[in-house]
DNA sequence: AACAGAAATGCAATCGATTGCATTGATTAA
DNA sequence: TTAATCAATGCAATCGATTGCATTTCTGTT
């Protein structure tokens, strides 16, 4: 079976004798089409089974009506209620997104970049990779003056709108929280000091220590990726070091699942012998045993917001006279995996 | 600062005092150009930092390069595992994947299957939404020719090549398992039977119970949405028929947490006094206390080969012969909820 | 030196929608 | 009745890359 042939506006027009400008400007709802002409041509438009060609319309108009998105990985929950928060303001005002998966490697954030720039997407919103610490690839839309907003892990040097959440104050909390449970050594797994947000947590943290006049112990700051196989690696380390902490803030809820685990393994007992928060109410934290208190993080709201500004600034042909960085609120959530009992 | 101009093939060739058809040719490595000229217009074009439009490209050829994949949440596992395997596929050819969640409702399906349509997308890669019962919105692919291949939750009657798992299979050997622990009443908690995948779970349920010689209590088959509160009001009505199954298989994992959860609330041992396997190996479930039995889904590699058989058909003029209908296998995972002490 | 044949390049139409600038036709005012 | 005004429609160029066909430039052969 022959597919279905293409209808085009020409087509429209030759059948109702009309010229392709009028059909072109009754679809859009233009009103110098008269009534009458306008109903005629969108009831042949339908019947024939018309469906515009975006490509020729972007070609023309130079838009795409798409928003290109890259995360680091679309599998969690913080990114993927950032996406729907995108899509549910995106969809209401036209506009497609185009979502990408960077695997936190630079190299495909990169290429990832390109490609969305080649398709002449409106604007971007992404969230940079744990690797990224060179921006050539995010060069090419400023240089193009194409919209870009940042949110969560940001690039503090770049011009752009930035939304992210107060990791400061969310880490303070979450510390502070430890040492009103009377926990006194509160040791710290943190992420790559290149994002902007892992520095600021252990900023938080490491300002709730000194306000609370306790002392840091260094050997008890670890740096690595967060992932499961980082956080097990890190509770092994912590666990030899000479004075035992009795609390560990984690900068996500991966390592500290990995460090309950380990430690229920070894019969050390949580929170009781040490206590434990997280960050970024994964799903999974209200499901474990003991169920881990973290810091929530509202992303449905911070991709509404992304988005909202993103569109407001792909609609002004002028730059933005000046960036704004929003700041999010964080709560913290006490679950069993930090409380007295 | 005004934007960098655009750059397009007719500047590289102004430029080299050439013809832009030899500078479109030589980008794309055509043979029928010289070797010299050749390397010319490429450094031409990084110098002046030439980016093809796509757009213009695509209006010509009518080819995106681009897939559109549609499943109902990437926030799960197992969907965010399937994305990630067609991405992998995609990518090594040359192919941008444009990736959107209906959130299991038809008119979201269908708006975006449209949108993907007008942006003449090569060929949809999806899994169908709990809403979904008619297939206008599916048709326009057909119509044109545009290669369509399901996967998971398929449509029977559209022909398409499909990847599936065997949910049969994958059922019954779960049952099955439950009547080796020595249960004799199982429970079914399943999903909408208009889903040809939850209609085989049903079936390799009910089969293995039959095999078994036992008996099924229809009281005690239950079918909703499978979300955490529909897994509550059925493990609710479950508790409440006449004779109290000693084990239930649930569609899914987030019900099956849902049967735990409540159960262990009213005191209720899992898996002593019931017994419990789920569907999908969801992260959390190994996590929770008891860990969940389940069925593993080969997610990545369903992906892979959804990306394969759509590319390939995407390359070839002519329909396919025939249309495949792949099935993969699955992997029973014991774990606590449902392991005899 | 002349020419066939091959290799390299150029010309111009094309993809389909949009839009600035006519043009047509109808209506109104004088 | 005629000029002026306005509403409705049409013309044709345009966006940038691709490609069938024509043309030019080489190469080798006699």
């Amino acid at each position: 079976m022959a597919p279905k042939p293409e209808i085009t506006i020409h087509d429209i027009a030759k059948k109702l004798n009309i010229s392709a400008s009028t059909v072109s400007r009754a679809l859009k709802d233009n009103p110098l089409i008269s009534e009458a002409t306008r109903k005629k041509i969108k009831k042949a438009a339908i019947e024939m089974g018309y469906r515009p060609n975006v490509m020729a319309a972007n070609l023309r108009t130079r838009r795409t009506n798409t928003i290109g998105v890259i995360v680091p990985l679309i599998n969690r929950h913080f990114f993927s209620s950032v996406i729907s928060g995108i899509e549910d303001v995106a969809y209401k005002q036209g506009f497609a997104v185009t979502i990408s998966q960077s695997n936190d490697k630079l190299e495909k954030e990169s290429t990832i970049a390109h490609s969305l720039f080649s398709n002449r997407v409106d604007g971007l919103i992404l969230s940079i990779g744990m690797e990224t610490q060179s921006y050539d690839h995010l060069k090419l839309f400023s240089e193009r003056n194409i919209p870009l907003v940042f949110f969560d892990r940001i690039v503090e040097e770049i011009p752009a709108h930035k939304i992210v959440v107060d990791d400061f104050g969310g880490a303070y909390r979450a510390t502070q929280h430890l040492i009103e449970q009377g926990r006194k050594k509160v040791a710290h797994i943190g992420g790559p000091l290149n994002l902007q947000i892992y520095a600021k947590r252990e900023a938080g943290y490491r300002k709730a220590i000194s306000d609370a006049g306790l002392q840091i112990n260094e050997n008890q700051i670890l740096h690595n990726s967060l992932t499961r196989q980082d956080g097990l690696n890190a509770i092994k380390s912590i666990l030899k070091t000479k004075e035992r902490p009795d609390a560990i803030f984690c900068a996500n809820d991966t390592t500290a699942l990995s460090a309950i685990i380990h430690l229920k393994e070894r019969g050390i007992k949580v929170p009781e012998d040490i206590a434990i928060v997280g960050f970024s109410n994964e799903p999974f934290s209200e499901l474990v045993t003991p169920s881990i208190s973290t810091i929530k993080q509202p992303g449905f709201e911070m991709g509404q917001k992304a988005a909202e500004l993103l569109i407001k600034q792909i609609g002004s042909k002028t730059k933005p006279k000046a960036y704004e960085t929003i700041m999010m609120e964080t709560e913290l959530i006490v679950r069993n995996s930090s409380q007295r009992k």
